[in-house]
DNA sequence: CGCATGTTTTGAACACGTTCAAATACCGCC
DNA sequence: GGCGGTATTTGAACGTGTTCAAAACATGCG
């Protein structure tokens, strides 16, 4: 699969070789250590696209981006860190085009989820590598970490504006967004692994789920629903989770 | 953390050594190959339990089991597979002590879920690891595919059966169980990482969690109740998964 | 320039999960 | 016992993510 290597001599201290010579063009105003840092970042995330974030080795992205292995590893402490840049590059995306505050609740709610649906849709393979690792808690690069817990904060914010015009009380509609930032983590779970053309079929599980659970959202807003909101803030308080309203 | 080991000598081949006798006492009628299987997963699952999945390495099972790191691979094709055994027997265990039929719905479903809770707080730390895989749509030892089909299928009878006394209609209760059943995934995945005395929080979630969907559940019985049951039928069986009845 | 101090780069070394050809044990049959 | 075939066992080798001491480069200062 690879070139077969001679048994390793133990003690072959060699004098160091010139560095091969590869591009890394700075931009307006770049330190050094950013440009090659963004290079290196630009060429893992492609390799990641094309063959998936298992196949694709630290080795290969050193190469890619003519830096030596360990180079690699002085930028980004860990494959994982790579990974989670993506994540953030990705949510910073989705605000500026599914943030639009115009149409129904039904509408707007719809945007958010199908939108989030198609930005992920090209690393569909890159993510089905990690997205066991973004819905466990343990993990620091997951999504319910306190080290993500900026890009998530966000996200639950685009929930709460698209439910401004439900007339919910505010802590009903922090709730709210929560659980459907829920939602969205399933359904990227399910969009991950669809295969049908264009991701239909989850796209259409997505529309299914808002026809029936938006014509119930004024239901939370009377009494019963509003119980039901205590006793879940409650609850989720007594077993130490917080919901933090949106900013 | 672990061992250092000297620098790794290049070209030292040694004759076959003498294999070191530790004994595996086999049981009543058992084949020797049965025997090695069992005392091999026997210590896998104690290492996992002691030091967690990652840190237990393969060549520390072949070595505890008095086996060649081959030899491991001969009987269990992967790590994985280890993990899995250890999967199926938590099932079977629960099976036996959380089936009972007795007091009402929500005793019955409470009895379950602090049952599936219970048998899972020792391997904690070994779950911690591998939960993420039994989210995983794609993983063939996770709660999804259709390797562990049979588990899951005997995981959410039990629900069903929990059911029984609700006079709902056959399809509902099926519905019904499969939500349950996920809900218990979603608890075994804060159990996990639930560090209070005895895992009191997550225990304590359960039962607010019941206390709350419990009373809800005669609303399925109801005319609207029922149109929601059909819609998410729907829903899903266009989305491509099946909602099969419990056997 | 010479030298010191910090930044970047290098690749060998490490432990891991996994594979595999070969060695060894086992067992029925002569 | 000896023979032949199967079952089991062995450990070196592979490719991986990660670490690290040292080398190379950059920059400031006399």
């Amino acid at each position: 699969m690879t070139a077969r290597r001679r048994p390793a001599t133990a003690t072959s201290r060699k004098p160091r070789r010139a560095p091969r010579p590869i591009r890394r063009e700075p931009r307006d105003g770049e330190r050094k250590r950013d440009t090659t840092r963004r290079v290196l970042l630009e060429r893992a995330l492609a390799l990641f696209q094309n063959r998936g974030v298992e196949a694709t080795t630290m080795r290969d992205i050193a190469r890619a981006a003519g830096l030596s292995l360990g180079a690699a590893y002085y930028y980004f402490p860990s494959k994982e860190a790579l990974v989670f840049a993506f994540y953030e590059e990705n949510q910073a995306a989705i605000e500026l085009t599914a943030a639009r505050a115009d149409g129904t609740v039904r509408e707007r709610l719809g945007r958010v989820l199908h939108a989030k649906l198609d930005s992920i849709r090209p690393h569909r393979a890159m993510l089905a590598a990690i997205i066991q690792r973004l819905v466990d808690p343990g993990d620091p690069l997951g999504a319910f970490s306190t080290q993500t817990g900026a890009v998530r904060q966000r996200a639950i914010a685009i929930f709460a504006r698209a439910l401004e015009g439900t007339g919910l009380p505010p802590e009903t509609v922090t709730v709210t967004a929560h659980a459907l930032w829920l939602l969205q983590l399933a359904c990227m779970l399910v969009f991950v692994h669809d295969n049908s053309p264009d991701g239909a079929r989850t796209h259409g599980l997505v529309d299914d789920g808002l026809d029936l659970l938006v014509p119930l959202l004024p239901l939370l807003g009377t009494p019963a629903g509003q119980a039901i909101c205590e006793r879940v803030i409650g609850a989720l308080g007594r077993a130490g989770m917080v919901i933090a309203p949106a900013p």
